[in-house]
DNA sequence: AGCGTGAATGTTAGCGCTACCGATAGCGCT
DNA sequence: AGCGCTATCGGTAGCGCTAACATTCACGCT
């Protein structure tokens, strides 16, 4: 042993400086250090300029161009506990309704410094508990989900982040913050008695309302109430399960519902896409569209009024929702108060050629 | 004045711990007192469970979801210089050819517990320099990119970053990093010398070729060669300039191809969107195609198969493409050596009925 | 008993940035 | 001159996490 141990007094170890695997990447002191300023300094330039006067700001800027600076947004999250960032939740962002929500939602935040980052659940409600915890790891300022209905984890991560959140293409009387959507049973109870005006007697509803959607469920309480209250009859309800929503499952749902209501004289599906399948099929095979049967779709995309018949549908203010769900999202994560936090966009039933 | 002040030595002032607002989130070291371990287990418990042994990773378990915590992933991006996190530049991702391969890349890279985030550059490529500027800034391990040619800023910026690429939907023989990809070019010749093989001799060529889409100019490149190599005549080509993406793009296409070459046998666009919106107005005007008229597309969406004529195009293995991508990037970021790190995928001739 | 070994866990020092505060200089006023 | 004010800039201490090392302990061996 040696006497130092002996002594109770242990020396500490002269300490060599720990190896990190340096960041080849140029940092906030590079650019004070080539710009003569402190740290500080170039932190706000990069934040906001205007706080800085002429003659330094240029001199900073000439060093971040000079030395190739991109600021590290995880250093920056970190240090100031705000990411600049928002997360939005989506069931499907292809060929779907929400890509004119997302695109004008995050048109109208980037214009206030925000990112946007999309994550998609692919219809399945549990997976949106995973995805919303993935994305609360990078500590979003704000949050916009489709659907007001969610699982109760769903709920707890929510309550849990404190992060303001929007509501979207939906409705409900006890929202989780702010709402931006509408009433999906009105717009269904609306085709149906458009499609009854047009002398329909024998609706069939066609959708994907078992298996994670729960717009498309809506959609069916809404066309039941409507059958009921104005025909009297059953409701005729043919599902699609679990297949994707593409125009494929379209045809498989029209051949459903002539199989198992024969006698339908219309059918109304949960998805422009769907319909847009249906009733291209239904030209393909030489059937009457409105004339034998009337034809459809929910959510007016492009295709429904370039299709031959074109497509009678519902149309829902998507870009709007997102113009919207942005401007009461920019205000609370201001901290401001939001005026009318929940918002009815309405929807509008466009009659076209299919019935 | 005091008498400390006169004396000339300062004491430094006691200092009060400074005030930060506190994030009021549970952190790594809330559930490290919880479980009674160090924040280091709960760490590794979080990153790889393996590396702790069974009881004492059930108990950090249980101190997880009773805290409801939630790891920050900008401190642990900070900290490991790794984001985890793989970002792709697409043009345009709603009703676009790129949606199959962000999904399916996304897909990959996700059961490696990647996150991807995705940014549009509406094909605009100065645009792609600003995107790519904010991604870089999330430090991410990757990138894929779509498209082979980028502005010289967007090259120093790839080169200054040193982030494995990949470069995907063209081919280049000068590629920044990997590459998966095919020819436009190639392809665009092929559907060329498809609809001379059915007797078509004034083939007029109908896309956004001017405007900032490259891979729409090299498939103008393709068919303008293949037109002089089998037809010897001079080419025919409208261009839509700024239009958006769009099925009414497609019906102004074709009355511009319609008027300034009334003797068209065959219009191909660079997009199945535009085709398809081409298509529909000639049924709507009752003109018969393929027998006046022949249309073709780019790209096999899933519309071009049901519309009525069915779609000619060209289908390019959209979802391969991401696969393949994600399985690169994979081998890249892992540090290992790329077997053929340039794929082609390749791409096919779909004959349908509208040529 | 003493030692080497390896598994399990803890300790320490940052990662790059910003909040917070303090220091200094310049200005207009009494 | 002395005062208070504002504009400008710098110093310092973290933000929450992990890499790198250190330590502890049980175990099998000589």
């Amino acid at each position: 042993m040696s006497p130092d141990s002996v002594s109770g007094v242990t020396q500490p170890p002269p300490r060599r400086p720990r190896k990190r695997s340096a960041t080849r990447s140029v940092t906030l002191s590079d650019v004070a250090a080539s710009a003569g300023v402190s740290a500080q300094t170039v932190s706000r330039v990069v934040r906001d300029p205007r706080s800085v006067p002429d003659g330094t700001r240029a001199r900073v800027e000439a060093a971040i161009a000079a030395t190739g600076y991109v600021p590290n947004l995880a250093a920056s999250n970190l240090a100031s506990n705000r990411s600049r960032t928002v997360a939005a939740l989506v069931p499907q962002i292809s060929s779907s309704v929400f890509a004119d929500t997302v695109h004008s939602f995050s048109t109208a935040l980037a214009a206030h410094g925000y990112q946007i980052f999309v994550g998609t659940t692919d219809y399945r409600p549990e997976h949106e508990e995973d995805v919303l915890r993935s994305f609360l790891g990078r500590r979003p300022d704000g949050l916009l989900m489709v659907g007001t209905s969610h699982t109760s984890g769903t709920l707890a991560l929510l309550a849990a982040a404190g992060v303001p959140v929007v509501e979207t293409w939906g409705w409900s009387d006890d929202p989780v913050d702010l709402l931006v959507g509408f009433s999906n049973a009105a717009a269904a109870a609306a085709m149906v008695a458009h499609l009854v005006g047009r002398g329909r007697r024998r609706i069939t509803f066609a959708g994907r309302h078992t298996s994670g959607d729960p717009r498309a469920a809506e959609r069916l309480d809404g066309y039941t109430t409507a059958v009921r209250d104005l025909l009297g009859g059953a409701p005729r309800t043919v599902d699609a399960g679990p297949e994707p929503v593409a125009m494929d499952t379209g045809v498989t749902l029209l051949d459903l519902a002539l199989e198992r209501y024969p006698d339908s004289d219309a059918v109304m599906f949960s998805s422009d896409v769907f319909a847009a399948g249906a009733l291209q099929a239904c030209v393909r095979r030489g059937t009457d569209v409105p004339g034998t049967l009337a034809l459809a779709g929910f959510g007016d995309f492009e295709l429904a009024r370039h299709l031959v018949p074109a497509l009678t549908t519902v149309a829902v203010p998507s870009a709007r929702i997102g113009e919207l769900a942005a401007e009461l999202l920019l205000t609370r994560m201001r901290g401001a108060p939001v005026e009318r936090p929940h918002r009815d966009v309405g929807y509008e039933v466009v009659a076209r050629e299919s019935s």
